[in-house]
RNA sequence: CGCGGGGUGGAGCAGUCUGGCAGCUCGUCGGGCUCAUAACCCGAAGGUCAGAGGUUCAAAUCCUCUCCCCGCAA
């Protein structure tokens, strides 16, 4: 959003979700588009759904060319997606049709793969299955967490959209189908994955901690307490799955297969610490396990 | 008023229930040992116990309020 209005475009109307309770406290929480828009003097709109005539009336009233969408999460009615001359345009950040929906980045972590990237669409009524308009690939560091992935495709994707517009309006760019094959969808993370499972390989739990940092964190529990892992690597020694093993500072973990060493966790109730602070105030019995 | 944990020398923690000398593992500094070392030995410095008020002969510990950090849930 910040790019358009720093190219030049006029955005009339910015729609976002309702503010809601949310966090300690459950105080009510502005969303960053519309402190962004409230800061920009750009008019906010957060409708609870985007069905009912009234909403579809209001939008429309905007006039705009072309209703843009990124992470939006509420679904998008035939009557707007033919708004204005350019219709309901989405940037996705994948490359479609792999991981159509909610957590494309997460997933592509979660599966190991080595690049993804962002896909400018037009929508259609399917979930994410519309024509493509532009699609650009950028490589997945062995060590990017999915905040660092966001917020490379999240640059990616503001400059794809300026040039789209751009491209648009110049009447240079065609919408390319989809291909029908290679098409996966991307679930939204529910609470059950995000605990280790230490039966599986030490690779995919490594891919996991990365997948679920910064938020929400992948967890497991250490003499029933929940403790989530923020850092992790594969490291090759031998342990039981799920059996800790300390060697001076560091901290082993067997796997289903291979070995994790943990180098940041943190307690429910405490801090992050790197694993040399949690041991040294937490004497680690003989035989203690993850579980 | 959604539920809960926490704040103690520089780091991480115990001590709080049952009030009575400020403790542990590290780090730092000095010395020793060693061919040598992040190893080992000896010694030292470093604390408004988050803040304010109250109870008490006596408060890290009990009571009240405030500030800050975090987990769950959403």
């Amino acid at each position: 959003m910040a790019r358009l209005v720093a190219a030049g475009h006029d955005i009339v109307l910015a729609l976002t979700q309702p503010d809601r309770p949310a966090g300690r406290g459950m105080q009510p929480l502005a969303s960053p588009v519309k402190r962004f828009a409230s800061a920009h003097g750009i008019e906010v709109f957060q409708p609870k759904g985007l069905k009912a005539p009234e909403t579809i009336a209001r939008v429309r009233a905007a006039g705009a060319d072309a209703l843009l969408v990124a992470a939006y999460s509420l679904i998008v009615p035939p009557p707007l997606l033919a708004l204005g001359r350019f219709g309901a345009i989405n940037i996705h950040a994948s490359l479609l049709p792999r991981w159509r929906g909610a957590a494309p980045i997460q997933r592509a972590l979660l599966a190991g793969d080595q690049r993804t990237g962002i896909s400018i669409m037009q929508m259609d009524p399917g979930l994410d299955t519309g024509p493509v308009l532009a699609q650009r690939a950028i490589a997945v560091d062995p060590d990017d967490d999915a905040g660092r992935l966001h917020d490379k495709l999240a640059e990616l994707g503001a400059a794809m959209i300026v040039e789209a517009l751009a491209d648009i309006a110049a009447g240079r760019l065609c919408a390319v189908p989809q291909a029908g094959e290679g098409v996966t969808y991307a679930h939204k993370v529910e609470k059950a994955e995000t605990r280790l499972d230490w039966l599986r390989p030490a690779v995919e739990l490594e891919r996991a901690v990365r997948a679920f940092r910064p938020a929400p964190g992948a967890w497991t529990t250490l003499e029933g307490e929940p403790i989530k892992i923020w850092r992790a690597r594969l490291v090759d020694r031998v342990s039981p799955p799920g059996m800790l093993l300390q060697e001076e500072d560091r901290l082993i973990v067997g796997c289903g297969s291979g070995t994790l060493a943990i180098d940041e966790l943190q307690r429910a109730g405490g801090r992050r610490l790197a694993v040399s602070d949690f041991l040294r105030g937490r004497a680690l019995l003989p035989g203690a396990r993850f579980a």
